[in-house]
DNA sequence: TAGTGTTGATGAACCGCTTCATCAGCGGTG
DNA sequence: CACCGCTGATGAAGCGGTTCATCAACACTA
């Protein structure tokens, strides 16, 4: 039988209301405790082994101490994406940092977003949903329910997002490649339903507009997010006649351009000789192909563990300062370009 | 305001009594209810958008339809080894379908082991540490708190346990080499913390000492489940004299055999001409290495769905048939041995 | 002495749901 | 008619905490 409350309370001599007020470490409303009685039941708590129960304690303070991790359910984000990993443990040890427990949960087949409402045993809610169309998005709006979504975009308050700047992501990517004089630059996007596609592409547009370098149509391909979009759309590339071939590619994500990267080698070329490319996310996986790629960097355990220090502040009613912060990104140089700067041929996946 | 089940009784002119019965679905005991109340209790619930506070249900029922899954914290784990996340899909697929909620723990500073309890607010555990004598371990059993543990080798009971048979990858790893003609075969294994090491260095054994081939001490090579330790020991052993070179490798996992192929090529050797090597996982990791690992296929996903069935029927109070498990492996056959049976030089990493 | 404050502590209500013991009503039996 | 057994439903007691209103006791002031 579980040690309760009433137990230490009788084993201290005091009352339920008193043992309470110590143990939960805030003597409320005008309680006040005696030093004297603070101590029995302290000592009574340890002689017992008293541990509270977190589910009574909810029940009347409405309040959970977990928090929600949302994912969608795309087999190549859970299982396959070093992102996704990359992002639950910044949100993991924030959470732990703030003394907070994490539910997960995935969008699948509506199981979220139709049939059920908003789980009550969660105080707040990190949304890792690459679309910003997705209902729970609009039901927490709605009901306003603490939430910060992580890569979907700025959205209008109350809800809270944590982005990187893919936009100026885009830019570094594609002056890279101009700078070492590449002129055909392919981008090789992800379609429209992940919001971060967008300002990747446009920033890409950007930057070859300011070096006055002309977009056509069939520098824009639709690839994907995964590995094999990237290996269907490239190889489709190379199926054109090779006036038509690019230079350089930058690739919506480091997936992306790895299944680029095997494309080009099935047809007998090679990178960076016969085409550059950069990628994007830059996590340890983008130093397993070969060659290691250049790639943009997003901080994104940083981005996680932000997230969910804002959730956790709102929670607790603290003011946030930034509700919709844009994290800087950076270049991380590597051998897919053949840019002269030296490089480490060596590198391990730290994380 | 939220709904509760008082304003729905109200609104259906039924007692709580009423309505709590037919909306939990059970007319326990000897409650029983009419179709006609029931119809009236449904319809109000649905006018009224009730949603039932998982959290009051629990506190009377004990029960809270939440799994925990418990991690050991070390980045190298959840961050980068493919192996976690596809654990993590399994057993995250299985829950949903068996309606339950997650949690998720992990072990880090004595966090759960030393300061914190078992958490009230879950049914079960899944526990996926890969040492036995993790003190969370002890405590489960001692409070006979159900939980199924992955990969920590078979457990007296209540503790449930779900392992791959290692001790069979590493005779089919080490045999494999041995049909190939090696002789010299080096196992680099991951040290004695790791349960799943020792029956993999035991098949190593087995299958060496059946084929009669000797195996001498500077044979064992201490490594570990990761990258680096797998290049550092294998760049160690490439700093031996040239005639003390193994022929072949079997490392204990599929980072530590990309560890030491990238020993090799440092030293501009490559595989599998001047080494055959095999590596312990194969998840999709193991197709991007280059050459692509030839590796002992765990079914790792199907270990997470099974272990969280076997829980929720556990905590369900079903009969389970087999409380050890140990499920069986098989060789994939690709590139780092130089094997002459066709095999793909593209491959997608699909999971 | 009566009135006012302050300190320390308590009983009981409450959070939202489940469940047990009880009961009204009613038709069927002896 | 008295009794029984069954159906359908209800009130109230928990579950284990938190919190509010209340209060005893004891100064301290006027």
């Amino acid at each position: 039988m579980r040690i309760t409350l009433k137990d230490v309370a009788k084993e201290a001599g005091t009352s339920v209301a008193a043992a309470s007020a110590t143990l939960s470490g805030k003597p409320t409303g005008n309680m006040r405790i005696s030093e004297a009685t603070r101590q029995r039941v302290i000592e009574a708590a340890a002689r017992l082994g008293y541990v509270p129960n977190p589910i009574a304690r909810s029940l009347t303070t409405g309040r959970t101490g977990v928090l929600g991790l949302v994912f969608p359910y795309v087999d190549a984000f859970v299982d396959r994406n070093p992102f996704c990993s990359k992002l639950m443990n910044g949100v993991f040890t924030e959470a732990i940092q703030d003394s907070y427990n994490m539910m997960l949960y995935t969008v699948r087949d509506g199981f979220w977003a139709g049939k059920h409402k908003i789980d009550p045993r969660v105080d707040g809610l990190v949304l890792a949903l690459p679309a910003s169309d997705e209902p729970l998005l609009l039901r927490c709006r709605e009901s306003n329910f603490p939430c910060v979504a992580i890569v979907c975009a700025p959205q209008p308050d109350p809800i809270m997002t944590v982005n990187a700047d893919d936009y100026q992501g885009g830019i570094l990517a594609t002056k890279h490649l101009l700078e070492l004089g590449h002129k055909r630059i392919m981008m090789l996007h992800g379609g429209d339903l992940v919001s971060t596609n967008l300002p990747r592409l446009e920033g890409y547009r950007r930057a070859m507009q300011e070096s006055g370098v002309q977009v056509t149509p069939d520098l824009i391909v639709r690839a994907g997010f995964d590995w094999r979009p990237g290996f269907e759309a490239m190889t489709a590339v190379l199926e054109r006649p090779q006036a038509e071939w690019p230079t350089a590619i930058f690739a919506v994500n480091d997936l992306c351009a790895a299944g680029a990267i095997r494309a080009i080698k099935a047809k007998g070329l090679s990178v960076p000789e016969d085409f550059a490319i950069v990628g994007f996310d830059d996590t340890w996986f983008s130093t397993t192909t070969q060659p290691m790629l250049t790639s943009v960097r997003m901080p994104i355990k940083e981005m996680g563990a932000l997230a969910t220090r804002m959730l956790a502040s709102e929670v607790n009613g603290k003011p946030i300062e930034e509700r919709h912060p844009v994290l800087p990104v950076s270049l991380t140089i590597r051998n897919s370009c053949g840019a002269s700067t030296q490089v480490p041929t060596l590198e391990f996946p730290e994380s």
